[in-house]
DNA sequence: CAGTTCGCCTGGGGGC
DNA sequence: TGCCCCCAGGCGAACT
Protein backbone atom coordinates (compact mmCIF):
# COMPACT_ATOMS: atom_id res chain seq x y z
CA UNK A 1 0.00 0.00 0.00
CA UNK A 2 1.82 3.13 -1.15
CA UNK A 3 2.17 5.69 1.49
CA UNK A 4 4.18 9.11 1.39
CA UNK A 5 7.68 7.79 0.15
CA UNK A 6 5.91 5.48 -2.62
CA UNK A 7 3.75 7.85 -4.06
CA UNK A 8 6.98 10.68 -4.13
CA UNK A 9 8.78 7.89 -5.74
CA UNK A 10 5.62 7.55 -8.42
CA UNK A 11 5.67 10.85 -9.02
CA UNK A 12 9.28 11.35 -9.56
CA UNK A 13 9.77 9.08 -12.26
CA UNK A 14 6.32 9.56 -13.61
CA UNK A 15 7.36 12.77 -14.49
CA UNK A 16 10.63 11.35 -15.82
CA UNK A 17 8.75 9.11 -18.25
CA UNK A 18 5.79 10.98 -19.12
CA UNK A 19 6.64 15.14 -18.82
CA UNK A 20 5.62 17.65 -21.61
CA UNK A 21 3.22 14.47 -23.48
CA UNK A 22 0.07 15.16 -24.82
CA UNK A 23 -2.85 12.76 -24.07
CA UNK A 24 -4.36 11.76 -27.44
CA UNK A 25 -6.83 8.89 -26.59
CA UNK A 26 -8.22 7.77 -23.16
CA UNK A 27 -9.74 4.20 -22.10
CA UNK A 28 -11.82 3.91 -18.91
CA UNK A 29 -12.42 0.10 -18.35
CA UNK A 30 -13.70 0.75 -14.56
CA UNK A 31 -16.06 3.85 -14.31
CA UNK A 32 -16.10 4.21 -10.70
CA UNK A 33 -12.36 4.48 -11.15
CA UNK A 34 -13.94 8.26 -11.90
CA UNK A 35 -14.77 9.90 -8.78
CA UNK A 36 -15.99 13.50 -9.17
CA UNK A 37 -17.10 13.49 -12.61
CA UNK A 38 -18.66 11.34 -15.13
CA UNK A 39 -16.85 9.06 -17.10
CA UNK A 40 -17.63 11.09 -20.74
CA UNK A 41 -16.85 14.48 -18.83
CA UNK A 42 -13.58 13.42 -18.01
CA UNK A 43 -12.65 11.93 -21.54
CA UNK A 44 -13.66 14.88 -23.06
CA UNK A 45 -11.98 16.98 -20.60
CA UNK A 46 -8.59 15.18 -20.56
CA UNK A 47 -8.27 14.51 -24.00
CA UNK A 48 -5.56 16.87 -25.94
CA UNK A 49 -3.92 18.13 -22.39
CA UNK A 50 -0.55 17.72 -21.77
CA UNK A 51 1.34 16.83 -18.69
CA UNK A 52 2.98 19.88 -17.24
CA UNK A 53 3.97 19.50 -13.37
CA UNK A 54 3.78 16.07 -11.34
CA UNK A 55 3.36 16.91 -7.41
CA UNK A 56 2.11 15.09 -4.72
CA UNK A 57 0.17 16.00 -1.30
CA UNK A 58 0.05 13.66 1.51
CA UNK A 59 -0.70 10.06 -0.78
CA UNK A 60 -2.54 11.81 -3.67
CA UNK A 61 -0.62 12.65 -6.99
CA UNK A 62 -1.30 15.34 -8.58
CA UNK A 63 -0.80 16.35 -12.25
CA UNK A 64 -1.15 19.94 -13.41
CA UNK A 65 -2.18 20.12 -16.94
CA UNK A 66 -2.96 22.92 -19.73
CA UNK A 67 -6.66 23.25 -17.95
CA UNK A 68 -6.75 20.88 -15.57
CA UNK A 69 -5.27 19.25 -12.49
CA UNK A 70 -5.93 15.60 -12.22
CA UNK A 71 -5.61 14.15 -9.16
CA UNK A 72 -5.10 10.37 -8.17
CA UNK A 73 -5.20 8.27 -5.15
CA UNK A 74 -3.47 4.82 -5.59
CA UNK A 75 -5.02 3.67 -1.91
CA UNK A 76 -4.27 -0.07 -1.53
CA UNK A 77 -2.94 -1.47 -4.99
CA UNK A 78 -2.76 1.23 -7.59
CA UNK A 79 -0.08 1.16 -9.77
CA UNK A 80 1.28 2.59 -13.19
CA UNK A 81 2.71 0.92 -15.74
CA UNK A 82 4.33 2.86 -19.04
CA UNK A 83 4.81 0.87 -22.10
CA UNK A 84 4.75 1.28 -25.96
CA UNK A 85 1.59 1.83 -26.97
CA UNK A 86 0.14 -1.52 -28.26
CA UNK A 87 2.32 -3.43 -25.87
CA UNK A 88 -0.19 -6.52 -24.20
CA UNK A 89 -1.07 -5.11 -20.88
CA UNK A 90 -3.23 -7.14 -17.77
CA UNK A 91 -6.61 -7.20 -19.25
CA UNK A 92 -8.09 -8.02 -15.58
CA UNK A 93 -6.35 -5.69 -13.67
CA UNK A 94 -6.18 -2.55 -16.00
CA UNK A 95 -9.26 0.00 -15.54
CA UNK A 96 -7.54 2.69 -17.93
CA UNK A 97 -5.03 3.57 -20.23
CA UNK A 98 -3.91 6.88 -21.53
CA UNK A 99 -2.55 6.71 -25.45
CA UNK A 100 0.38 9.66 -25.16
CA UNK A 101 2.12 11.74 -27.82
CA UNK A 102 5.36 10.34 -26.88
CA UNK A 103 4.74 6.96 -28.54
CA UNK A 104 4.04 5.59 -24.90
CA UNK A 105 0.85 3.94 -23.18
CA UNK A 106 0.19 4.59 -19.23
CA UNK A 107 -1.92 1.97 -17.63
CA UNK A 108 -3.27 2.62 -14.40
CA UNK A 109 -3.67 -0.82 -12.72
CA UNK A 110 -5.68 -1.97 -9.59
CA UNK A 111 -6.60 -5.32 -8.47
CA UNK A 112 -8.57 -4.22 -5.49
CA UNK A 113 -10.30 -1.31 -7.60
CA UNK A 114 -10.14 1.20 -4.53
CA UNK A 115 -8.28 3.66 -6.41
CA UNK A 116 -9.31 6.82 -7.34
CA UNK A 117 -8.83 9.88 -10.11
CA UNK A 118 -10.26 12.98 -9.65
CA UNK A 119 -9.95 15.91 -12.15
CA UNK A 120 -10.72 20.06 -11.29
CA UNK A 121 -10.06 22.98 -13.57
CA UNK A 122 -6.53 24.98 -12.55
CA UNK A 123 -8.53 28.00 -11.30
CA UNK A 124 -9.61 25.93 -8.88
CA UNK A 125 -7.05 26.41 -5.76
CA UNK A 126 -5.96 22.69 -5.46
CA UNK A 127 -6.09 22.46 -1.50
CA UNK A 128 -9.61 23.54 -1.18
CA UNK A 129 -10.81 20.62 -4.12
CA UNK A 130 -13.13 17.49 -2.78
CA UNK A 131 -10.59 15.41 -2.59
CA UNK A 132 -8.85 17.17 0.08
CA UNK A 133 -11.71 17.99 2.20
CA UNK A 134 -10.54 15.51 5.11
CA UNK A 135 -6.50 16.03 3.95
CA UNK A 136 -4.49 18.22 6.21
CA UNK A 137 -0.80 19.61 5.75
CA UNK A 138 1.61 16.92 4.16
CA UNK A 139 4.37 15.50 6.51
CA UNK A 140 6.99 17.34 5.10
CA UNK A 141 5.37 20.96 5.39
CA UNK A 142 6.84 23.20 7.39
CA UNK A 143 2.99 24.00 9.45
CA UNK A 144 3.83 20.42 10.75
CA UNK A 145 5.59 20.71 14.26
CA UNK A 146 5.49 19.81 18.21
CA UNK A 147 3.61 22.73 18.76
CA UNK A 148 1.16 21.91 15.80
CA UNK A 149 0.61 18.17 16.79
CA UNK A 150 0.60 18.82 20.23
CA UNK A 151 -2.47 21.40 19.36
CA UNK A 152 -4.15 18.94 17.49
CA UNK A 153 -3.70 16.03 20.21
CA UNK A 154 -5.45 17.67 23.23
CA UNK A 155 -8.78 16.49 24.04
CA UNK A 156 -8.68 13.70 21.73
CA UNK A 157 -9.22 10.29 23.10
CA UNK A 158 -6.72 8.51 20.38
CA UNK A 159 -3.88 6.29 20.10
CA UNK A 160 -0.95 7.71 18.89
CA UNK A 161 -1.23 5.22 16.18
CA UNK A 162 -4.45 6.94 14.94
CA UNK A 163 -3.25 9.66 15.48
CA UNK A 164 -0.26 9.34 13.14
CA UNK A 165 -2.99 7.78 10.50
CA UNK A 166 -5.30 10.52 10.89
CA UNK A 167 -4.77 12.09 7.04
CA UNK A 168 -6.47 15.50 8.25
CA UNK A 169 -3.90 16.35 11.13
CA UNK A 170 -0.65 15.17 9.24
CA UNK A 171 -1.06 14.05 5.70
CA UNK A 172 1.24 10.57 4.06
CA UNK A 173 1.60 8.30 6.66
CA UNK A 174 0.15 4.79 6.34
CA UNK A 175 -0.28 1.79 8.55
CA UNK A 176 3.51 0.53 8.06
CA UNK A 177 5.10 3.82 8.52
CA UNK A 178 2.91 4.44 11.33
CA UNK A 179 4.54 0.97 13.16
CA UNK A 180 7.94 2.29 12.01
CA UNK A 181 7.11 5.81 13.46
CA UNK A 182 6.32 4.17 17.26
CA UNK A 183 9.04 2.13 16.97
CA UNK A 184 11.63 5.23 16.16
CA UNK A 185 10.26 7.45 18.74
CA UNK A 186 9.80 4.84 21.11
CA UNK A 187 6.33 4.83 22.09
CA UNK A 188 3.85 2.04 22.06
CA UNK A 189 1.23 2.61 19.59
CA UNK A 190 -1.74 2.53 21.69
CA UNK A 191 -0.57 5.24 23.77
CA UNK A 192 -3.07 8.01 24.27
CA UNK A 193 -1.98 10.90 22.79
CA UNK A 194 -3.65 13.58 25.42
CA UNK A 195 -0.73 11.97 27.80
CA UNK A 196 2.19 13.22 25.46
CA UNK A 197 4.09 16.04 26.03
CA UNK A 198 5.51 18.88 23.28
CA UNK A 199 8.63 17.44 23.84
CA UNK A 200 7.14 13.96 23.32
CA UNK A 201 5.75 15.40 19.98
CA UNK A 202 9.33 16.79 18.82
CA UNK A 203 10.26 13.40 18.96
CA UNK A 204 7.71 12.14 17.35
CA UNK A 205 7.95 14.79 14.34
CA UNK A 206 11.70 13.96 13.90
CA UNK A 207 10.90 10.14 13.69
CA UNK A 208 8.66 10.96 11.30
CA UNK A 209 10.43 13.00 8.73
CA UNK A 210 13.53 10.25 9.46
CA UNK A 211 11.51 7.10 8.78
CA UNK A 212 10.08 9.31 5.52
CA UNK A 213 13.09 10.57 4.36
CA UNK A 214 14.59 7.21 4.70
CA UNK A 215 11.57 5.38 2.85
CA UNK A 216 11.97 8.17 -0.02
CA UNK A 217 15.80 7.74 -0.07
CA UNK A 218 15.49 3.63 -0.95
CA UNK A 219 12.84 4.58 -3.18
CA UNK A 220 15.40 6.78 -4.89
CA UNK A 221 17.93 3.73 -5.99
CA UNK A 222 14.32 2.29 -7.91
CA UNK A 223 14.13 5.19 -9.52
CA UNK A 224 17.49 5.14 -11.15
CA UNK A 225 17.12 2.10 -13.35
CA UNK A 226 13.85 3.94 -14.54
CA UNK A 227 12.44 0.77 -15.90
CA UNK A 228 9.23 1.75 -17.83
CA UNK A 229 7.80 -1.54 -17.94
CA UNK A 230 8.20 -1.63 -13.94
CA UNK A 231 4.78 -1.24 -11.92
CA UNK A 232 5.84 2.30 -11.15
CA UNK A 233 4.28 2.13 -7.91
CA UNK A 234 7.03 3.35 -5.73
CA UNK A 235 7.97 -0.37 -3.78
CA UNK A 236 11.78 -0.26 -2.57
CA UNK A 237 13.72 -2.47 0.01
CA UNK A 238 13.34 -0.24 3.09
CA UNK A 239 14.49 -2.34 5.78
CA UNK A 240 11.31 -2.52 8.18
CA UNK A 241 12.28 -2.95 11.98
CA UNK A 242 8.80 -3.68 13.47
CA UNK A 243 6.02 -3.84 10.65
CA UNK A 244 5.15 -7.64 9.31
CA UNK A 245 7.93 -8.53 11.78
CA UNK A 246 5.87 -10.74 14.52
CA UNK A 247 7.52 -13.09 15.98
CA UNK A 248 11.21 -12.26 14.63
CA UNK A 249 13.49 -10.70 17.35
CA UNK A 250 14.11 -6.91 18.02
CA UNK A 251 16.98 -5.83 16.28
CA UNK A 252 17.76 -3.44 18.69
CA UNK A 253 16.80 -5.73 22.00
CA UNK A 254 16.52 -9.11 20.57
CA UNK A 255 12.99 -9.48 21.99
CA UNK A 256 10.39 -10.87 20.08
CA UNK A 257 8.38 -8.63 17.82
CA UNK A 258 4.68 -8.10 19.14
CA UNK A 259 1.43 -8.17 16.81
CA UNK A 260 -1.61 -6.70 18.12
CA UNK A 261 -4.90 -4.59 16.86
CA UNK A 262 -4.75 -0.83 17.08
CA UNK A 263 -7.93 0.68 16.08
CA UNK A 264 -8.58 -2.22 13.89
CA UNK A 265 -5.52 -2.19 11.88
CA UNK A 266 -2.62 -4.90 12.28
CA UNK A 267 -0.14 -3.49 14.71
CA UNK A 268 3.81 -4.50 15.10
CA UNK A 269 6.22 -2.99 17.91
CA UNK A 270 8.71 -4.20 20.46
CA UNK A 271 7.19 -4.06 23.77
CA UNK A 272 10.66 -3.70 25.32
CA UNK A 273 11.86 -0.74 23.26
CA UNK A 274 8.59 0.79 23.13
CA UNK A 275 6.86 2.21 26.52
CA UNK A 276 3.35 3.21 26.89
CA UNK A 277 3.08 6.90 28.49
C1' DC B 1 -17.47 17.14 17.43
C1' DA B 2 -15.17 12.84 18.13
C1' DG B 3 -15.34 8.14 17.77
C1' DT B 4 -17.26 3.76 15.69
C1' DT B 5 -19.03 0.84 12.07
C1' DC B 6 -19.88 -0.32 7.46
C1' DG B 7 -19.06 -0.81 2.59
C1' DC B 8 -16.12 -0.82 -1.18
C1' DC B 9 -12.96 -4.89 -3.61
C1' DT B 10 -10.18 -9.09 -4.52
C1' DG B 11 -6.49 -12.41 -3.71
C1' DG B 12 -4.74 -15.25 -0.50
C1' DG B 13 -4.78 -18.14 3.49
C1' DG B 14 -6.98 -21.22 6.87
C1' DG B 15 -10.19 -24.81 7.84
C1' DC B 16 -12.20 -29.00 6.46
C1' DT C 1 -7.72 -30.99 -4.49
C1' DG C 2 -11.43 -27.98 -4.05
C1' DC C 3 -14.60 -25.11 -1.80
C1' DC C 4 -16.19 -21.79 1.48
C1' DC C 5 -15.28 -18.15 4.58
C1' DC C 6 -12.87 -14.49 6.28
C1' DC C 7 -9.50 -11.01 6.40
C1' DA C 8 -6.52 -6.87 5.02
C1' DG C 9 -6.66 -2.10 4.35
C1' DG C 10 -7.49 3.71 2.99
C1' DC C 11 -11.10 6.34 3.22
C1' DG C 12 -15.83 8.30 2.83
C1' DA C 13 -20.50 7.95 4.52
C1' DA C 14 -23.66 7.05 7.91
C1' DC C 15 -24.47 6.60 12.52
C1' DT C 16 -24.00 7.12 17.77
Amino acid sequence: MPELPEVETVVRTLEHLIKDSTIEKIDIFYDKLIDNVSVESFIKMMKSQTFHHFKRIGKYLIFEMDDYNLVVHLRMEGKFYVNDIGSDYDQKHTHSIFYLSNGKQLEYHDTRKFGRMYIYPKSEEITTVSAFKNVGYDAFDERVDAEYLYEMSRSRKTTLKQFLLDQSVMAGVGNIYADEICFRCGFRPETKVYRLTKKDFANIVDATRIILRGAIKAGGTTIRSYTSSLGVDGRFQLQLKVHGKSREKCQVCGTVIEKTKVGGRGTYYCKKCQRRK
